[in-house]
DNA sequence: ATAGGCCTGACG
DNA sequence: CGTCAGGCCTAT
């Protein structure tokens, strides 16, 4: 569900509620979402910390804890982070329980199950490959054009390369095809095949896609919604995503929608070369 | 580069 | 019933 942008939204309001919280308990309801350590070890290691700070690594959260460990959680394609009061019924898929010692509880909810939840120690990110290997922030000041050019290195098509979590961070579904709308590529090209030019407008078009998104609150296409249940409204200024045989709202022409590999893919035949 | 798998739910 | 869904891993 969540990629950049609305990772980011739950991560300021995590920041904010969370800050100074210390942990009294954990429940893990579906052991499978724990990888790593054990659900035991888990629990145990997270029952008495005090959370620091919350941070992001593209769509992972990065809660900082007291003792040098860092609760890692990634929501996948349904998961949601709702604070609670104890007593109140759950809603269904309630997979963890983080009891707080101020009698608040966070819960994460995932219907789909795709997400997942960890306890790393801070610098040792090998246990999560898919952390590990993160590819560089977008958003970061040090995210220059020659950072993305020497992302998009090798040979595969640019709708892949922008999927591919360890050559740039936090870019899913929706914002590959709004930033390649908005640069003027054609999902299909090969890396090997864009000019300067157009680099660097796909540079601009990915910075400016995420941060209006955030400014936005994030899309909320079916079932995203922030640690307050609110919607974010950005998917009523998407360009491409799902609007398939409605105008390009730059030319008019007809949004395209292709499947490649195994993802829709939306465009605009006429804008995107 | 693609298909399939992990899961559940919404919609036609 | 079938299709679709914002992620990501594995295998072919």
């Amino acid at each position: 569900m969540p990629e950049l942008p609305e990772v980011e939204i739950v991560r300021r309001q995590l920041d904010e509620e969370l800050g100074g919280a210390c942990i009294a308990a954990v429940e893990v309801l579906l052991p499978r979402l724990v990888k790593y350590p054990n659900p035991t070890s888990y629990r145990r290691g997270l029952r008495g910390r005090t959370v620091r700070g919350v941070g992001r690594r593209g769509k992972y959260l990065l809660i900082h804890l007291d003792d040098d460990r860092i609760l890692v959680i990634h929501l996948g394609m349904t998961g949601s982070l709702r604070f609670a009061s104890p007593g109140v019924e759950r809603p269904r898929h309630t997979h963890l329980v983080f009891r707080l010692e101020d009698g608040r509880e966070l819960l994460f909810v995932d219907p789909r199950t795709f997400g997942e939840t960890a306890l790393l120690r801070e610098g040792d990110f090998r246990p999560l490959p898919g952390l590990h290997r993160l590819g560089p922030e977008p958003l970061d000041e040090r995210f220059t054009l020659g950072e993305l050019r020497r992302a998009l290195r090798g040979r595969c098509r640019i709708k892949a390369a922008l999927l591919d979590q360890s050559r740039v961070a936090g870019i899913g579904n929706i914002y590959a095809d709004e930033a390649l709308h908005r640069a003027g590529i054609h999902p299909l090209r090969h890396l090997d095949e864009l000019s300067p030019r157009e680099v660097t407008r796909l540079h601009r078009a990915i910075r400016e896609v995420l941060r209006e998104a955030i400014e936005r609150g994030g899309s909320s296409v079916s079932d995203y919604v922030d640690t307050r249940g609110e919607k974010g409204n950005f998917q009523d200024h998407h360009r491409v995503y799902r609007r398939a045989g409605k105008p390009c709202p730059r030319c008019g022409e007809m949004i395209c929608r292709k499947r490649l590999a195994g993802r829709s893919t939306y465009f605009c035949p006429r804008c995107q070369r």
